[in-house]
DNA sequence: CTGAAAGCGCTTACAG
DNA sequence: CTGAAAGCGCTTACAG
């Protein structure tokens, strides 16, 4: 209706080449089968028609039709959305396209989404997970039989079938606090993440077994992890924790929303009270004063994890049941200098 | 490979509910010509063998596979992932998958991309595109002749082919400069986006319109508009602008970052110095001071957008060439108050 | 190296 | 209301 003239098909392109349509199917696939001279007539023939190759035609004999499905928990968070971003960039570079969809952290409607994304047939997933309920996603890809990988959050245990990689995020909160102590700090608080979930707890152990070293006592208040609850903190912290003189964040938006907070209630960061995030969005680097935070890399976590699944789906190599990844602390003005 | 039961087809469902497959198909597509029996004992047929549609298949025949293509220049910056990702939920809650690719503002990026999706079948494709030499997309999307709507940047000019939807970014740099005015600010600063692009013309001249009409002085600082230079140019207004009193900037981004940078000069914001922002996305409201900001609703902007390309698509209704959302003011302490 | 034929899983007229 | 048949645009053995 918008196109009267139907796209070319390989006939088409066969009859204006001269050859059969078999040949044009071998030149699209880059088959040494057929000879040079041809090939280009056929590539000839292709550019004047027009003609689009039809993945969804392919696909039907084939399989692989060069499309994977990413299903994020939050795409509105920045850590998400860079990790998303460079994993669709590097899909997109190695010839896959990416269907994406957010699921905002409901487990009903990720079990939509998924089995949305094997209708079109996705043929693989990546999946950061709602917590709670979230059987129907995971069943759905067991019954399909199609690879899907865990990332950044392991919320289904049958790492066999769905293996995990995400940071190595206990080592973050050790390597945080740790460098807090030598700091000389003597009252660290963890701020945010909510509590019994698996990423929450990963971060907190770090923090804990490091102050149980020192034997220093533990100050933690959980809560969801925005900007606004880190913000409520400052003045909380002031009032209920005085003595704290250091704050360890679940992640940079708690962290962020932290140094609002002081701004708000006049409250110096530094020296005096320092704060250390978690994840290193890009925006912790431009913060007043910079803030610092452990560095997942999510950039470089995503193209490796598209190199992973692409492994896994052309060459049948699966991966190991369970990854982490290497962190790293940046150290900036928030935990370092008065400001 | 991974799954040696090949999936079950509709042959499969035929044969369990012992009807043809045409029926099955009808059951498929919810047509009234089956009747409620037939139907249910097709239904159960279904689950009983874990049937799933394959929709690459359905749109062999009959076109609209339910994919759309989402191209958006910068995926990172949080204006445009609100955008995308409320997008995105509104296909979703419709039935739809959306095939989203970031261009990292580059143009050849944006032609591949754009090749990609049609050959992956999209029905129809949202673009905000980049600048600069973006033929190569609409070409590619005008020869495959599926409804492709440019959206927040009209940067191709055939809008009878490509229609346009964006906010009203003119009424907006009208708003925030009046509203400057009569908070007493003498001389307001323009600050940030790059020189020559139609988005900055646009706010530009509401900001110029205003200034004109009260004859006052304009004083523009166009660049780029991230956080990082918005912070640079705190330093930079107060050495060579120190009369200054109030910014209007680009967008959301580099105000925060000016925020940043004033508190890194130690430089109050407030009744002394005014900052507007624009686009008022989530964080706008929570800075410290929180920032006052042209609001697009880009959320809303994105489910309508949704809406006006389903009804393309569906009922072939044409949007129209150009469509302006309305914006409005949130006024927050960063232009009303000290802090 | 190239061609003729079957088939992927659906939908769509067309009969009945 | 339901079934038999053709066809969507490709790929894949199989001959030659």
């Amino acid at each position: 209706m918008h196109d009267v003239v139907r796209r070319p098909t390989i006939i088409d392109v066969a009859k204006k080449a001269g050859v059969s349509k078999s040949t044009v199917s071998l030149v699209l696939q880059n088959s040494p089968l057929v000879r040079a001279e041809t090939r280009s007539h056929v590539r000839e023939a292709m550019a004047e028609l027009g003609y689009v190759y039809n993945r969804a035609a392919a696909n039907l004999r084939s399989s692989n039709a060069g499309l994977i499905g990413l299903v994020i928990n939050d795409l509105r968070n920045p850590f998400f959305t860079q990790f998303a971003t460079s994993l669709q960039m590097a899909l997109s570079a190695r010839g896959y396209a990416a269907v994406i969809a957010n699921t905002d952290e409901d487990p009903t409607l990720q079990a939509q989404v998924v089995e949305a994304m094997i209708e079109h047939g996705v043929s693989a997933v990546i999946i950061s997970s709602t917590y709670g309920e979230n059987g129907g996603a995971f069943e759905a890809l067991g019954r399909a039989g199609i690879p899907a990988m865990q990332v950044l959050r392991k919320t289904n245990a049958h790492v066999e079938t769905f293996p995990f990689a995400g940071p190595d995020y206990l080592e973050g909160g050790r390597l945080a606090t740790a460098h807090l102590l030598e700091q000389g700090a003597k009252h660290i608080a963890f701020v945010g993440g909510l509590q019994g979930r698996d990423v929450t707890r990963e971060r907190m152990e770090g923090y804990l077994s490091v102050l149980q070293e020192s034997e220093l006592e533990p100050v933690v208040l959980t809560g969801r992890s925005s900007r606004s609850f880190g913000r409520e903190m400052a003045r909380r912290l002031e009032k209920e924790h005085p003595e704290v003189d250091a704050v360890l964040c679940f992640n940079d938006q708690v962290a962020l929303g932290l140094l609002s907070g002081c701004a708000e209630i006049g409250r110096r960061v530094g020296r005096t009270f320092r704060i250390v995030g978690f994840d290193d969005i890009e925006e912790a680097a431009e913060s007043w004063p910079p803030l610092t935070s452990v560095r997942c890399d999510i950039a470089g976590f995503g193209q490796s994890i598209a190199g992973t699944v692409l492994d896994w789906l052309e060459n049948d190599k699966m991966p190991a049941p369970e990854t982490r990844t290497p962190v790293t602390l940046m150290v900036r003005d928030s935990s370092n200098r008065d400001s």
